[in-house]
RNA sequence: GCGGGUGUGGUGAAAUUGGUAGACACGCUAGACUUAGGAUCUAGUGCUUCACGGCUUGGGGGUUCGAGUCCCUCCACCCGCACCA
C-alpha cells in the first residue's frame, strides 16, 4: 500500500469535523492552555505559503498541549475590516461586506486544507455587527473613564464628576491642561456644555484636534504613506496638512505601567527593547522662559537642565502656537515662507533629509531666566510639534543638531564644557563636569542636573518633569469601513448613545451607494443625510481605525456567542490571559500596545481579572519569495540563459515561478504567459533555458507567490505542515524552495513503509531491542524539548534520523512504532490519525496520552572522545564515562597516533573533560 | 539619523554550559533496479592539496589548553520609525 496523501487526508478532516474532534469547552477539570494566531486581514489574494507558517506552529503546539492533558482554547478569525475592501469597493461599486464575505471564504478553504485544530464555533470577524458592538461598547467604556494619577488606575467618569463636585479638580490635574483649575462651586456653576468641554479633558477616549493630509484634488484625507513629496502618491496632486475633529485614546495615561509591567512578560528582549524606546521615558526639566515685549512664554523640556548656561536659541516647532504671536513685522515674510515650506514636506522626508538643515529667525527674543542675556528664538522643523512642549533650548556645546544649526546660521556657541568641548562637534556624553555656569561649575553632570532644577524650582519657572515619547493614539478615520462611532453630536457637543438612551448597540454601519469621501475631508458616511441627520442632532461620520477590532479579540474567542456582554466573566476568569501568542514582529508597537492598554483598562473597570493579555509571545519570520528572471536581449524578443547573459545587453525581467522547475524555464509555458512573448526566442545553454533567482518579498507582482493549495494537492497537507517547520527557526526570515519540499515528502513515504508494505499492515508484537528502544527514547525526549522551545525545525530532523535508523534495523514492532505514530501527531496529524487507526484504535489520536522518555534507555556506560593535540583534533579513543583521569591520559600518552604528533616533546598539560572531549598541550 | 534583527558549504540549515563545525535535508556526481523515472536503493559531496597536510562560521584584533559561541572593532544586508530635546 502506497502512503495515499489525499484520501488519508480527507476522511481524517471527515472525521474530525464530523465528530466535533476540535470544539473546546469552557468547562473542564483540565489544566487551561491558550494558544493564539494573530488573525489575519482576509486580503482578495488569498493566503501565500507564508501566512501558515505561524499558524502551523501554534498548531502543534495546541496539539501538543493537549496531548499533554490541557484544555486547550485554539481559535481563528478575522481581522475584517480595513482600506483594501473600501478600496476596491471604490474601484468596482461591489459593497465590502461581499468581498470580505467572500475572501473570508477562500481563507477558511485554504486553511481547511491545512488540517488545523482551530475550533471554529468560536470564530469571530471584526465587522460582524454583533462582533462590533461590544468594539462600540468598549469605546463607551472608554469614553465614560478617566484615569486617577493617584491610584494608577481607570475610573469611571461619574465618579469624577462627584470629585469635582466635592472638591473641583484641585488634586486631579487635567491631562491636556495642567493651568485648568477650578473649585466645587465653580465646576458647579458652569453649564452643562462647559463641564462637558472639562470632562472631555480627562476622558480615555476623547475628542480632540489633529492634522491629517488632505488633498483637494482626490477629495480626501492620505495616509502618511500616501504621500511622498508633498503631493499625493495616486496623482500627483497637492496636498495639505488640516486640522480636523478626531478622536483619540489617552493611551498616554498608561505610558508608565505599559513600561514597568513589560518585566512580567515572557516577550524577546528584542520585542520589549522596541516598546520601551516606542513608550520613551526620559526624565529632565520643564522649564519657562520670558519672551521680552510680550506675555507669551515659551516652555521647554530638557533632559540636561544642566546645559542650561549654554543656552544660545531657542526653536519652536514651525507648527507651534506662538509662532505667529512673537514673530516680528521684519521677520514676518521669511517666517511664512518657511511655514509654507515646512508644511510641503512630509515627516517622512523630515526623518530621511537629516543632515539638510534649515529654519528661520522669528525676530523674537527671550530672557535667559539666570544670565539675563537676550535669546534669540528660530523656528525649524527638526523641533517636533507633537514631542515634549514642541519647543527646545538649543545648547550647541552639548548638542549634535543644535551645534550644526548654530554653525549653519553663525550663532556664537558657549562653552559649557570646558576643555571637553573642542569647537567642532557637540559635547554630548555625561562625563566629565559643567564649566562657564556660575553656580553650576565644577559640578559632574548628575549633581549639576539637580543643582539646576533645584534653582529653577526655586526660581518658579519650572519643575523636574518624567516626558514620554509616545502619543495618544488617533482614533478616527475618515472611512466607510469600519466600527460607526454611537455618537451624536448636538449642537456641537458629542453625546454617546448610552447617555442619550435612544438607541441600542450595535450602531450598524448603514448602506451607502457610493464609497466617495464626505465634503470637507469627511468619510462617506456622510453623505448619508437621513442617516447623519437623527433628531437629537448629527451623528459622528468618522469611523474607527483598525485596530480598535484587534485590540480585543482575544477576549471574544473566550465567550463568542454572547449577546449580553463582551465576555462572561466567568468565561474570561477561566481562559485568563493568553499563554502563547504567535504573529509578525511588525505589529510591536501598534497591535500589541494597544491591546495591553484596553486589557489594562478592562481591568481597571472591573471587567476581566489580568492586565496583560499575551503572557508569551513568538515571532515568526517571514517568509520570503524566491523570485525568477529571464533575460530578453535588449530591443529583441530574444532571451537569453542566465549563463549568456553577460554576452549581451540584456533587461531583466520577472518569470512566474509556477512556469520553472528550479532554474529550468518551461519555455512553452513562458510563451503562452503572455501575448507578447508568444513569439519569443530563447538562446539556451546545455539545451536547457536557466533562469536568474533573487529572494524578495513574495508578492503578486513579482510573480513569485507560492498558493499553499497547489502544494497541499501534490504532497499534502501532512508534508506541507512539516516543510515549512523543516524551513528553519521559527523567527527568521527564509526563502520560499519548493524543490527542498521533496525530502519531507520521502521522509513521510519512508516512515510509512514501517508500518505498511506492498500487500499493507506489518507491524508484530514482537519485543523491542534495547537499540531501537533507545532511538525511540532519544527522540520522544528531544521532540518534546524542541517543542517546549519552538524549535521545529529540530523535531523534524530528529523525526528523519529516527526513521532512517528504525528502517536500518528493519523494525516493525507495536512497542516502537506506536509510540513514535502519537509523537508525530502535532506535526503530521492526518498521517498519525490513519497510523494509529491501524493499530485498531478508534478513538483520535488527538487524545493518546504523549510518549514521555524514560532515561533508563539512553544510558550510556563509555565515550568514543576526541583527542586533539593542542586544540586540534588528531585521534579518537573510546574510554568508559567512570574511569580515572589518570588512567586514561596513561593511555593517550601512549597512543600512537599522539605520540606522532608530540613528535618527542613533553607534554605541558593534560585536558579532560569527561564525556566531552580530551586536549593534550605540547 | 535612531531603534531592532541577521551574517556558518552551491542552497535551507544544525551545533545544552566555550569542548570533534557543517547533523538533517535540497542540489549535484557515480552506480544498482527498472519498459520508463519526476519511484526506490547504495556510495560520494565545505574549500584546497597527487599526498601528508593546510585552510574554513562576514573582515580584523583579543581572552582561553580550546571560540560559530565570550570581549573590542569594522563591514554588509533586512525590518521598523515619530530628527525624541
Amino acid at each position: 500500500m502506497e502512503y495515499a496523501h489525499r484520501d488519508i487526508e480527507q476522511k481524517w478532516q471527515q472525521y474530525w469535523k464530523d465528530k466535533e474532534v476540535y470544539k473546546v469547552s469552557n468547562e473542564s477539570d483540565k489544566p487551561k492552555y491558550y494558544v493564539l494566531d494573530m488573525f489575519p486581514y482576509p486580503s482578495g489574494a488569498g493566503l501565500h505559503v507564508g501566512h501558515p507558517l505561524g499558524y502551523i506552529a501554534s498548531d502543534i503546539l495546541a496539539r501538543y498541549k493537549r496531548h499533554r492533558g490541557y484544555n486547550v482554547l485554539h481559535p481563528m478569525g478575522y481581522d475584517a475590516f480595513g482600506l483594501p475592501a473600501e478600496q476596491y469597493a471604490l474601484e468596482t461599486g461591489q459593497h465590502p461586506a461581499v468581498t470580505t464575505e467572500q475572501n473570508i471564504k477562500r481563507y477558511r478553504e485554504q486553511l481547511d486544507n491545512i488540517g488545523f485544530c482551530y475550533d471554529w464555533s468560536r470564530e469571530v470577524r471584526t465587522s460582524d455587527p454583533k462582533y462590533y458592538k461590544w468594539t462600540q461598547w468598549i469605546f463607551l467604556q472608554l469614553f465614560h473613564s478617566w484615569y486617577d494619577r493617584a491610584a494608577q488606575k481607570a475610573r469611571p467618569i461619574s465618579e469624577l464628576v462627584s470629585i469635582f463636585e466635592q472638591e473641583g479638580n484641585a488634586n486631579h490635574t487635567s491631562p491636556e491642561d495642567e493651568k485648568l483649575s477650578f473649585t466645587a462651586d465653580e465646576w458647579k456653576a458652569k453649564d452643562e456644555t462647559a463641564q462637558r468641554g472639562i470632562l472631555m479633558q480627562y476622558r480615555l477616549a476623547y475628542l480632540s484636534h489633529a492634522e491629517v493630509w488632505w488633498c483637494e484634488a482626490l477629495g480626501t484625507v492620505l495616509a502618511n504613506d500616501e504621500v511622498q513629496n508633498g503631493v499625493s502618491e495616486r496623482g500627483g496632486h497637492p496636498v495639505v496638512k488640516k486640522r480636523m475633529n478626531q478622536w483619540f485614546l489617552r493611551i498616554t495615561e498608561y505610558a508608565e505601567r505599559l513600561l514597568s509591567s513589560l518585566d512580567k512578560l515572557d516577550w524577546t528582549d528584542a520585542m520589549k527593547e522596541m516598546q520601551r524606546n516606542w513608550i520613551g521615558k526620559s526624565t529632565g526639566a520643564e522649564v519657562t522662559f520670558n519672551v521680552n515685549d510680550s506675555n507669551s512664554e515659551i516652555k521647554v523640556f530638557t533632559t540636561r537642565p544642566d546645559t542650561i548656561f549654554g543656552v544660545d536659541f531657542m526653536v519652536l516647532a514651525p507648527e507651534h502656537e506662538l509662532v505667529d504671536s512673537i514673530t516680528t513685522e521684519a521677520q514676518k515674510a521669511e517666517v511664512e515662507k518657511y511655514i509654507e515650506y515646512v508644511q510641503s514636506r512630509s515627516e517622512r522626508e523630515r526623518m530621511a533629509e537629516v543632515k539638510q538643515i534649515t529654519g528661520a529667525f522669528t525676530g523674537a527674543y527671550v530672557t535667559h531666566p539666570f544670565t539675563g542675556n537676550d535669546v534669540p528664538v528660530w523656528i525649524s522643523e527638526y523641533v517636533l510639534a507633537g514631542y515634549g512642549t514642541g519647543a527646545i533650548m538649543a545648547v550647541p556645546s552639548g548638542d549634535e543638531r543644535d551645534h550644526a544649526f548654530a554653525k549653519h546660521f553663525n550663532i556664537s556657541i558657549t562653552n559649557v564644557f570646558g576643555d571637553k568641548y573642542n569647537g567642532e562637534e557637540a559635547y554630548s556624553d555625561k562625563g566629565g563636569t559643567i564649566e562657564n555656569s556660575d553656580f553650576l561649575s565644577g559640578k559632574p553632570v548628575s549633581e549639576a542636573i539637580a543643582a539646576a532644577i533645584k534653582a529653577i524650582v526655586e526660581k518658579g519657572i519650572g519643575q523636574a518633569k518624567v516626558n514620554y515619547k509616545l502619543r495618544d493614539a488617533g482614533f478616527s478615520r475618515q472611512r466607510y469601513w469600519g466600527e460607526p462611532f454611537p455618537v451624536i453630536y448636538k449642537e456641537g457637543v458629542p453625546y454617546t448613545s448610552d447617555e442619550l438612551g435612544n438607541e441600542e448597540l450595535p450602531l450598524e454601519l448603514p448602506h451607502v451607494d457610493s464609497y466617495k469621501p464626505g465634503p470637507e475631508g469627511q468619510g462617506p458616511l456622510a453623505n448619508i443625510a437621513d442617516w447623519v441627520n437623527t433628531p437629537d442632532g448629527k451623528r459622528e461620520t468618522n469611523t474607527m481605525p483598525g485596530y480598535a477590532g484587534s485590540s480585543w479579540y482575544f477576549l471574544r474567542y473566550m465567550d463568542p456567542h454572547n449577546d449580553a456582554t463582551f465576555a462572561d466573566r466567568k468565561a474570561t476568569d477561566y481562559w485568563q490571559a493568553v499563554d502563547i501568542y504567535i504573529g509578525g514582529t511588525e505589529h510591536a508597537v501598534g497591535h500589541l500596545l494597544y491591546s495591553r492598554m484596553w486589557t489594562k483598562a478592562l481591568h481597571d473597570l472591573g471587567h476581566i481579572g489580568f492586565d496583560e493579555p499575551f503572557k508569551k509571545l513568538i515571532n515568526q519570520g517571514m517568509i520570503q519569495g524566491s523570485s525568477r528572471f529571464v533575460y530578453r536581449i535588449h530591443g529583441t524578443n530574444k532571451f537569453v540563459s542566465y549563463g549568456l547573459r553577460g554576452d549581451h545587453k540584456t533587461d531583466k525581467l520577472h518569470a512566474d515561478v509556477s512556469m520553472v522547475d528550479g532554474n529550468v524555464l518551461d519555455t512553452e509555458a513562458f510563451k503562452k504567459w503572455k501575448p507578447e512573448y508568444a513569439d519569443a526566442e530563447f538562446v539556451l545553454e546545455d539545451g536547457k533555458y536557466i533562469c536568474g533567482s533573487e529572494t524578495e518579498k513574495m508578492s503578486k507582482s513579482k510573480y513569485n507567490v507560492v498558493n499553499p493549495d497547489d502544494i497541499v494537492a501534490q504532497y499534502g497537507a501532512d508534508t506541507f505542515r512539516m516543510y515549512e517547520m523543516f524551513l528553519g527557526p521559527i523567527d527568521v526570515s527564509k526563502p520560499w524552495d519548493t524543490k527542498g519540499i521533496e525530502g519531507v515528502h520521502r521522509f513521510l513515504k519512508k516512515m510509512w513503509r514501517l508500518y505498511n508494505d506492498d500487500n499493507g499492515w506489518i507491524v508484530t508484537d514482537e519485543k523491542a531491542t534495547d537499540a531501537e528502544l533507545k532511538v525511540l527514547h532519544q527522540t520522544i525526549k528531544k521532540i518534546n524539548n524542541d517543542i517546549e522551545q519552538f524549535s521545529f525545525n529540530t523535531s523534524v530532523s530528529q523525526f528523519m534520523i529516527c526513521v532512517n535508523e528504525l528502517s536500518s534495523m528493519g523494525c516493525r514492532k507495536k512497542e516502537i512504532l506506536e509510540p513514535l505514530a502519537v509523537l508525530i501527531a502535532p506535526f503530521a496529524p492526518h498521517f498519525a490519525e490513519e497510523l494509529w487507526h491501524g493499530f485498531g484504535n478508534d478513538t483520535t489520536v488527538i487524545d493518546a496520552a504523549y510518549p514521555q522518555h524514560d532515561d533508563k534507555y539512553l544510558v550510556e556506560s563509555s565515550k568514543l572522545y576526541p583527542i586533539a593535540i593542542n586544540g586540534k583534533p588528531r585521534a579518537e579513543m573510546e574510554f568508559p564515562l567512570d574511569m580515572d583521569k589518570a588512567d586514561i591520559e596513561k593511555q593517550v600518552m601512549a597512543n600512537e597516533t599522539v605520540q606522532k604528533w608530540l613528535e618527542g616533546k613533553p607534554a605541558k598539560k593534560f585536558i579532560y573533560v569527561p564525556n566531552k572531549m580530551i586536549n593534550v598541550v605540547v
